[in-house]
RNA sequence: CGGGGUGUAGCGUAGCCCGGUAUCGCGCCUGCUUUGGGAGCAGGAGGCCGCAAGUUCGAAUCUUGCCACCCCGACCA
């Protein structure tokens, strides 16, 4: 869509100085990232741009998601959908549009929803009489309003009053994967856009226990999913009242350290107790013969993940992914003389048809059009964790080039048994990039124990700070307007030394515990 | 929604103050030479200067309005 402000302009403004040889890079997509310490947002974007991940829509603040993007949403959500099937729930699909008087059955939800929802009003368009155009035809006009999702509860459980009637109908464990759409006034690449892609899980039990259990239960998949998967340490916790999600009772969060020191909420589970079905009237009929409420919960993850993934682990040469979610896993280059490379290819494609064998993605790069210097840097940028080199010179000799995109090493790897060499480097890429960003997110991780601190602390080194807080929702808000920190969760690990009783560091009332403060995304 | 900035070829830009029909680099196309870290040389194609009105003999340039995008803030997954 044309940035019609160039990349270099910003930068120019934001004050710092490029890398090297820019024009040349800019279309070649090479190493010319702005770097990061200047202006972090600016390194995200671009670079989310120009690994080819997603790029603005010509709708304001909506993304369009590119074939490589989407590759790693779609490793994604395989992955979570089969960890949501272990755990006993089905897909079903709800509703794109909600009626308007449904959003307004559940008090806090509206609130909390009401400012940033797209309605459709009409439902024709027609031939402007100025005849340039179309407008919207005034005869047209919807008798309710219709709301674009922002989020399902409300369509969901309107569903499911029809689908309960006796605690033999529970518990009802419902995922849908879906596209939601929220006006937000300011928008970012994967981490806020206007239309979004995620899954929201939406459940029903016949006792409050069981709810709680449920969500207990996902926000565990989450952190499984973040650590195992994404190679991203996160922090389990429960929000405050201020930070609790629309209409629930408790809400459960994992939240990530980015490499710039801010946090990023990576999903979320909510204990709705019986908020929601009460709101929808959804009763069942005890074993017992009576008639109760059902308790209800809700939790999602969106293609927010996919930014968290890129601002964690990524470094100045472009993307770093996990293995695990790496859409090419071994890309294989081959050196070649004018005129050799179908000889070389034969000679090379038995060995990516051994790492196939192995179920590891590989993708054999021979395109003839692009040096073999260019298609390294490609790849870097790309992230794909592991690259092999491979020249007549090295099958002659029976070892080939091994490159590493985490630690940026290169060595040679003799030929026999080379396919189970690389397995296990993907097993240690995974398990080396999952360190490296705990290994930062311990260092910077500190305790305040005074105001001056605190605020140095936010300033200076950015990263979670473990602080006292004497609980209450204008303490909170008053150390939100004067730091932009806010907390990002009460952890459920919590140690001992921080489980212990202090002082609130800004009023010096009794606090019971400290919590995670941080900047957030 | 507020503050700031920017729109010129596919991308990045010069020109604008001081009006005279658009500069350069990359990319693209053709040819040759190259190929173990973003190739070299030669030739070539490509532009309603964001949109609309106005001033003027004449507008990329001056005036007004609109639109779009980027950064920062408030809001949020």
């Amino acid at each position: 869509m044309g940035a019609q402000t160039g990349w270099q302009k910003s930068c120019r403004r934001a004050g710092f100085s490029l890398r090297i040889n820019q024009s040349y890079a800019d279309n070649r997509m090479s190493k010319s990232l702005p770097t990061r310490r200047e202006d972090y947002s600016l390194w995200y974007n671009e670079l989310v741009k120009r690994a080819g991940l997603a790029e603005n829509s010509a709708v304001r603040g909506c993304m369009v998601v590119k074939p490589y993007g989407w590759a790693i949403w779609e490793l994604m959500q395989r992955a979570l959908d089969d960890m949501f099937k272990e755990t006993g729930h089905e897909n079903a699909a709800f509703p794109l549009f909600i009626p308007k008087s449904f959003l307004s059955k559940e008090a806090a939800h509206v609130e909390g929803f009401a400012k940033e929802c797209a309605v459709v009003t009409h439902y024709r368009l027609k031939a402007s009489p100025d005849g340039k155009g179309v407008i919207v035809d005034p005869e047209a006009k919807l008798e309710e309003e219709l709301i674009v999702r922002p989020t399902s509860e409300t369509v969901i459980w309107s569903t499911y009053k029809n689908w309960i009637q006796s605690y033999r109908d529970l518990p009802l464990l419902i995922n849908q994967w879906a596209n939601v759409v929220r006006w937000e006034m300011r928008t970012r690449l994967f981490l806020r856009t206007t239309e979004f892609y995620w899954q929201e899980g939406h459940t029903a039990h016949a006792t409050h226990q069981e709810g709680q259990e449920e969500t207990r239960r996902m926000l565990d998949v989450y952190a499984d999913f973040a650590e195992n998967w994404m190679a991203l340490p996160v922090v389990k916790g429960t929000k405050t009242a201020n930070e609790r999600f629309a209409g629930a009772l408790e809400t459960y969060c994992i939240e990530a350290l980015m490499q710039d020191g801010k946090a990023l909420q990576a999903g979320t589970s909510h204990d709705l107790g019986q908020n929601f079905a009460k709101a929808f009237d959804v009763q069942f009929a005890t074993k017992e013969g009576g008639l109760e409420h059902v308790w209800g919960t809700s939790w999602g993850v969106s293609t927010r993940l996919i930014g968290g993934m890129i601002m964690a682990h990524s470094d100045d040469e472009g993307l770093v992914l996990p293995p695990r979610l790496a859409p090419i896993q071994v890309v294989v280059v081959p050196i070649y003389k004018t005129g050799q490379l179908d000889e070389l290819s034969a000679r090379i494609r038995p060995l990516v048809a051994q790492l196939k064998a192995l179920g590891i993605r590989v993708k054999y790069d021979d395109r003839d059009t692009e040096r073999p210097g260019f298609k390294f840097a490609e790849w870097e940028l790309k992230g794909v964790p592991v690259r092999l080199a491979i020249g007549a010179r090295d099958l002659d000799q029976d070892v080939l080039e091994v490159a590493r995109r985490d630690t940026k090493e290169k060595f040679q790897l003799p030929l026999p048994g080379f396919a189970e060499r690389i397995q296990a480097l993907l097993t240690e890429i995974q398990a080396n990039i999952y360190q490296k960003a705990l290994t930062f997110r311990e260092a910077n991780t500190r305790r305040a124990d005074t105001w001056t601190e605190f605020q140095r602390l936010l300033d200076e080194e950015p990263g979670f700070v473990l602080a006292h807080w004497d609980g209450t929702p204008e303490t909170e808000q008053r150390i939100k307007d004067e730091t932009k920190a806010t907390i990002r969760c009460l952890s459920l690990d919590v140690a001992s030394e921080d489980a212990a009783p202090g002082v609130c560091i800004l009023t010096g009332q009794p606090s019971a515990r400290r919590v995670h403060f941080a900047r957030a995304y």
